[in-house]
DNA sequence: ACTTTAATTGAAAGCGCTTTCAGAAATGGT
DNA sequence: ACCATTTCTGAAAGCGCTTTCAATTAAAGT
């Protein structure tokens, strides 16, 4: 049998509310009883049981974590941040995948809910604000990617903006004129605010962004490729193509080589993100990094303080900067001035 | 207030125990009052709360999963797997990464016991049998990658020899004689098991691996990538290079390239595993498949087939087969007969 | 030495559910 | 109609812990 919460009392001689006291720090303990009791736990081999902590404590100690994809080189490294933060502070994520759907986002909420989570951190959540506000009455709730806030929840993001125009300068500065773009899906606020940063630095140095030029890829290296595909079959001129995560950069990548389009020669691509494989590709992936686990630290920070209700010294989460790598160089077409 | 289990009793004029029951499906009720019962947790919009199902019924309804890295795509697949089967089930996957760390991997268990898993899964687990089987006495476990089996623990793996055999192979047939490779790490048993393969083949071709031949990469890009420039600074004469995953095959294709040595032209490369991006890097890798996504599944089902004390039907895992992408090429050097 | 205040401790009441046990209702057989 | 089964249902105990609340003991003040 188990050894229980009891039977440390028992053979340290004391009540189980002492034990319990020791166990959660919620009171002091004289040295002696301390002693005994300690020793008991150590003889026994006793491990709290959460289920009854969490029944009787109303805590659970665990925080929901809802991603689109656990396997998706982004989100695993949120995930490192998030696990990471949480345990710093004994907390346990419980991780789950919505697949880009809101259906089975609100279905994976509530099966978090009656987890007794005692957080939720959406990484990237689709769901409409209505319903996220109405979570958000329920439990603490932290979202990425967008903004939201309420008395309960808060959103941790980096700007956007600025690694979209980090990128756009990036290309503007090697002179090149001809740009397009691959944008990950409709509707993500993130992904709207780089494309509103390129556009911007686009527009201040008397770029236009035709609309030809901007073509979904979903996120994936196949998306990415695909629409790389499109756009050379398009017809329309490029020098600069920016795609906004780096799975589709690599995509569009293989796309250019299979069309005997020379990168960085001919085209110079810039990613966005700057995961892991980046550096590995040929050529390797100049890209705007973002600080990926930092944003899974924060938002484990956000959701805890909102779950203790302590106040959040504001720090503001680190900016992108720029990687230049091999796959973007100066442009060789001479355009008319 | 929450709603609870006894106020949709009150509500629906019945006894606890009998909306128990309709949740659990553990005994008839007769119409009437299931309708009725079914009513009132919809108005109320009752979710039961699973801590006091836990602590009442002994049962979790949750999978502890350790893994060593999250963030790797190799485990994100099989990770998505178990995820999938464990959901089909109804019950929930609770991730830890142990990272390579053994004395992590006690303690996360530990932690995942404390938790109230029905069981759990070690996916390349790298502790002790002799740990590994006193904590199978206290649950049910599930390893891959190493084999293990007691009246509360079992192993899924595929044929990891094979995989060794047809990368060998693969080489062999396109005439390669001079073959090096990169294994990951020491102490794996389904590591050990690929270069057993590997080199069972090469033997009965007459083929002899050099030592030298053998370098280690940690299972990283950064880490192949090394090992590759070690090999070629060691001077050895390779045309074929076999790395025991793709992480490591995609960093040894750097280092070729920076080393001005074209794959495949004048080195084959084989990797392993097949990760989704395997196929976009330049060249596209010529990989062995193994059947991640369903090792994850497996995984699940045995698990779960153990706590539920179920005889599983015995079908066994796919097994890996080549995928036959850019990489590789016929050997171009004359070999002395 | 004797009260006043503070520091420790234990008894007991739940937290929200499952499950045994036994009683009540319904079914069937004759 | 009457008893033997079978089916459905409720009362109550208890899962392992936390947390008041009140009691006990130690420390401090005069």
């Amino acid at each position: 049998m188990k050894p229980s919460l009891k039977m440390v009392a028992a053979r340290a001689e004391v009540s189980p509310a002492t034990v319990s006291r020791i166990l959660n720090g919620t009171a002091k303990v004289s040295a002696e009883k301390r002693a005994r009791i300690e020793a008991a736990i150590a003889e026994l081999g006793f491990r709290p049981n959460m289920a009854a902590r969490s029944l009787a404590g109303g805590r659970s100690m665990s925080i929901g974590v809802i991603t689109q994809f656990i396997s998706s080189p982004f989100y695993a490294e949120a995930l490192r941040g998030l696990e990471d933060e949480l345990a710093r502070q004994n907390y346990i994520p419980i991780f789950m995948s919505s697949h880009w759907d809101s259906a089975q986002e609100e279905n994976k909420i509530a099966r978090l809910i009656e987890r007794n989570v005692d957080g939720i951190v959406l990484l990237s959540s689709q769901m409409s604000g209505q319903k996220l506000f109405e979570f958000s009455n329920e439990l603490p709730i932290v979202v990425t990617g967008r903004h939201f806030e309420s008395t309960q929840a808060s959103s941790v993001n980096w700007d956007n903006t600025y690694s979209g125009v980090l990128a756009a300068d990036h290309l503007l500065e090697l002179g090149h004129r001809e740009i397009a773009v691959i944008v990950g899906a409709e509707g993500h606020e993130d992904s709207h605010e780089r494309i509103q940063g390129i556009q911007t630095r686009l527009k201040e140095s008397g770029v236009m962004l035709n609309a030809n030029c901007v073509q979904m890829g979903g996120y994936t290296e196949q998306g990415g490729y695909e629409a790389a595909k499109a756009l050379i079959a398009s017809g329309e001129p490029f020098t600069g193509l920016i795609a906004l995560n780096d799975q589709m950069a690599i995509g569009a990548n293989m796309a250019l080589r299979e069309a005997g389009i020379n990168v960085p020669s001919q085209v110079s691509l810039v990613g966005c993100d700057d995961i892991q494989f980046a550096e590995f590709v040929d050529p390797p992936l100049t890209t705007v990094h973002q600080p990926i686990y930092e944003l899974g630290e924060q938002a484990a920070k956000h959701v805890l303080s909102l779950v203790n209700k302590v106040r959040l010294p504001r720090e503001s989460i680190k900016l992108p900067h720029m990687v230049v790598r091999g796959s973007t160089a100066p442009c060789q077409v001479t355009v008319p001035s």
